[in-house]
DNA sequence: CTAAGGATTAACT
DNA sequence: GTTAATCCTTAGT
C-alpha cells in the first residue's frame, strides 16, 4: 500500500530513513510505471547537522520545501548533472529529509535501461543516487511533488527487514560537515548490489 | 585515480 | 551587477 502523509510527518527523520529501507519507491512519468526496492537511504536532520542543506535555518529557493510538511520531493542538481531524489519528513517548519541513495529495480526495467542509455542491462542500473533518478525520469523540475500524488509515491510491501542485514554507517562525501560527518545516519542492506558505489 | 559540469551561494564591486 | 568557490557524483582513463 502507499505510504500516507502522516507517515513522513514523523518526528524523527533518522528513524524514518532505516525504516524507508525495503521500501518501495515508484514512478509514473511519461505514463510508465518504474521503481523499485530501497535498498540504502541517508538522513538529514534539519537542526544540529552543517551537512544538511537546511541547516542553522537557512531559508533559500533551494531549500524552500525544505520547510515544508513532510512527504514532499526535494531534488536538486548535484555537479552540475545529476538529480538527486530526498523525501521531505517532520512536520512544516522543520527541515528533515532522507536521501534515496540506492534502488533495487522491479519495475519497469526495460524504460529505466532507456532512460539511461543502454542497450544491455547493466548491474549499476540504479546503484547510485544520480543513477536511480535517471532511470526513474526524476527531474529538478520535480521539486516540491507531492508523495500522495500518482507521479512518485513509496509503497510499503510489508517486507520485513532483519535488523541484522541493515548496517548503519558515515553518510558519504560531506567532509565539509565536520564533526557531523561521522555520525551514522546512512542505511543500507548488507550485501545487496543494487547500493551505491561510494565509498 | 581524475575530469567534467551547472546551479547555487557568499563575497565582493 | 559580477566573480569565485563549492557541491549528498559518475564515467572514463
Amino acid at each position: 500500500m502507499k505510504l500516507p502523509l502522516a507517515y513522513y510527518q514523523q518526528p524523527d527523520v533518522v528513524a524514518i530513513a532505516r525504516d524507508l529501507v525495503g521500501k518501495y519507491l515508484f514512478t509514473r512519468i511519461d505514463g510508465v510505471l518504474t521503481g523499485g526496492r530501497i535498498v540504502e537511504t541517508e538522513a538529514y536532520a534539519h537542526i544540529d547537522d552543517q551537512a544538511c542543506h537546511s541547516h542553522l535555518g537557512r531559508f533559500t529557493k533551494r531549500t524552500r520545501v525544505m520547510y515544508e510538511a513532510g512527504g514532499v520531493a526535494y531534488v536538486y542538481l548535484i555537479y552540475g548533472r545529476y538529480a538527486l531524489f530526498n523525501i521531505i519528513t517532520n512536520v512544516a517548519g522543520k527541515a528533515d529529509a532522507v536521501l534515496i541513495r540506492g534502488l533495487e529495480p522491479t519495475e519497469g526495467i526495460a524504460e529505466m535501461q532507456l532512460r539511461r542509455g543502454l542497450t544491455t542491462a547493466a548491474k549499476n542500473l540504479t546503484a547510485g543516487p544520480g543513477l536511480l533518478t535517471q532511470a526513474l525520469g526524476i527531474q529538478v523540475s520535480h521539486y516540491g511533488t507531492d508523495l500522495s500524488g500518482d507521479l512518485i509515491w513509496l509503497e510499503d510491501h510489508q517486507e520485513v527487514v532483519p535488523a541484522a542485514d541493515i548496517v548503519a554507517s558515515p553518510r558519504v562525501g560531506i567532509d565539509y560537515a565536520g564533526a557531523d560527518a561521522a555520525l551514522p545516519w546512512r542505511f543500507r542492506i548488507k550485501g545487496n548490489p543494487w547500493t551505491s558505489p561510494a565509498k
